[in-house]
Formats: C-alpha cells, structure tokens, sequence
DNA sequence: AATACAAGCAACCGCGGTTGT
DNA sequence: AACAACCGCGGTTGCTTGTAT
C-alpha cells in the first residue's frame, strides 16, 4: 500500500484554523460541496491539505454540529454504547445526532472514563463485583448502523453490504458526513436514540467485550440461527431484534419484503 | 500576582479499507 | 492481480484555559 503522506508539500499551513480559512473553506463547500477533499483546498485557495480541510469541516464546521456540554442523557448513552462498541467512535456518533466521533472520544477520556471508574469503585465496595452474561439474539441487519454494517454478512437476494463509506458511491448514515447526516442520519439516528434511551438502564448489563468479540464466529457457531448467526448483540439492546424462532421467521420475512420494494424502487 | 499543574479540546498522524485504472 | 489515489477511523499530541498553591 502506498501512502501519500499528509501535507507532504512544502507550504501547506499546519495548526489552529483562522476564521479567514473557515470563511473560504465554508463558502466553498456549500458551493461546490466536498465531492474531493484532496482537490478541495486547491480549488478553494486554502493552503491546507485535504484531509485537514476534511476534519475542520467534519468536527468544527459543519452546520448540523451541536456545541456545548453533553447531557445526562447522551453521557448516559456514551457509557452504554462504549460498552456495547468499544471504541468505536464513528459507530458511537452515528447515535448521537450533532455530535462528533471527536468530540465524544475526547468526552470519554478527559471525563467519562473517570466517571464510569467512580461508579465501579463505588459499587465494588458495596458488593462484589461480577458480570452477567445476557442471552444474546440476533440483530436486524437494519438496525446496524453502516460501521456496523461492514461486518454483516451478505445476505441472500440482498445487496452486498457497502462495507465502509465509499466516496464514490455515497451511502446513508455516515456518522459524519454532511450530505448524508442531513438527508438521512438524523432520522435513523434520533430513532435509535429513542430506542437507546427508553431502556430501561437496570437491564443494561453486558458482558465483557475483549478484542475477540468482533471475530466471535466461533463462539456462536453452536446457533441453530443460519440467518446473521454471528452478530450477536445483548437482549435488548437494539429493541426490534427477533427474539423467538418465530419471531425470527417474521422479522426476516418482513425485511426481505421490504429489501424487495427497496429493490423494485431502485 | 506568579507559577505549576490539570483538564479540555482541536488538530495531526498513520493505518486500513475501498474504488478506479 | 497489482498498483495508485483517496477517504475515514482511532490514537495521540500539543496548545489553551482553568484551578490550585
């Protein structure tokens, strides 16, 4: 793999944006959008590699951000999320409307992370700490978010799972991507807020997640589930999973259906 | 008031993945 | 199939601001 490195040309302005530049880099891109970052900053007059334009855009200047202090409630959602996602950042964002994957992983380390010690210290005195392990079911495909979605296996008579954005070929519910957190995110992800948020906390107890949870093939291969065998997620967690077989029957019946007028309308 | 330290946050860096040629 | 170009992600850095001494 061959690597350009970032701002590799001499001349290329490094550190803290000016207002002058956030004007140009604004302006631009609600002119000619951002179809090419590498291109951007040339096309623009900013002498500032693309991938810096990118992240200023991303994390300070798009419209859609929401600044200021995080509340009870999204703090709330991080801690349970980050349990569920480890630190998957993008995955968290796309949860939290208006709020960036820098943003949040900055929220966890300087305040979250001692937070959650506190309340673990807290409780391991009081009484022995352990884990519950939850009954695990499978997960809707349509729930995952994209990021999520790179590890769900094709299914049949289905699209291929688009696996990571492509610049090319723009799909919906990017955690940070203007031209589709407007058009689509804010509505999956304020839904699956709600459903995040309506949990009941007492039932949120998850098991541990180590590195191999995301390649746990194995650990679930025992399934009699064909369908999606290997995403596992805690009951509850994502609210509309099947949780019978014939639940399951119904659900994948369902998404098929609607998988086939997606289909039919395309 | 001056200094040291801690916390918060914006930005950078390097890597992996995807797409196009 | 191999390579190049690009994007997005997560980890890390370093500057700024706030607080304690």
């Amino acid at each position: 793999m061959v690597r350009a490195p970032c701002c590799e040309k001499m001349g290329l302005k490094k550190g803290p944006w000016t207002p002058e530049e956030d004007k140009i880099l604004i302006s631009h891109i609600q002119k000619y959008g951002h179809s090419n970052w590498r291109a951007l900053p040339k096309l623009a007059g900013l002498l500032r590699c693309g991938k810096s334009c990118r992240l200023r855009w991303i994390n300070y200047l798009r419209p859609d951000i929401k600044r200021g202090n995080f509340t009870e409630e999204e703090e709330e959602t991080i801690i349970k999320l980050h349990e569920m996602l480890g630190n998957r950042w993008s995955a968290i964002a796309a949860k939290l409307p208006g709020r960036t994957d820098n943003e949040i992983k900055n929220v966890w380390h300087t305040h979250l992370k001692k937070k959650l010690k506190q309340k673990q210290d807290s409780k391991s005195n009081n009484q022995e700490l352990y884990v519950t392990v939850p009954k695990c079911e499978e997960i809707s495909v349509s729930n995952l978010s994209e990021s999520e979605n790179s590890n769900v296996p094709t299914l049949p008579g289905l699209p291929e799972s688009p696996g990571r954005h492509s610049p090319m070929s723009p799909q919906p519910s990017s955690s940070s991507d203007l031209s589709t957190v407007t058009e689509t995110s804010d509505a999956t992800a304020e839904t699956d807020n709600i459903e995040v948020e309506n949990m009941d906390s007492s039932e949120m107890i998850f098991p541990v997640i180590n590195e191999d949870f995301w390649s746990e093939a194995d650990l679930f291969e025992n399934s009699s589930m064909e369908l999606a065998s290997d995403i596992m997620v805690p009951s509850g967690f994502y609210g509309n999973g099947p949780t019978s077989i014939d639940d399951d029957m119904d659900f994948w019946y369902n998404l098929f259906v609607i998988a086939g007028g997606i289909e039919e309308l395309l």
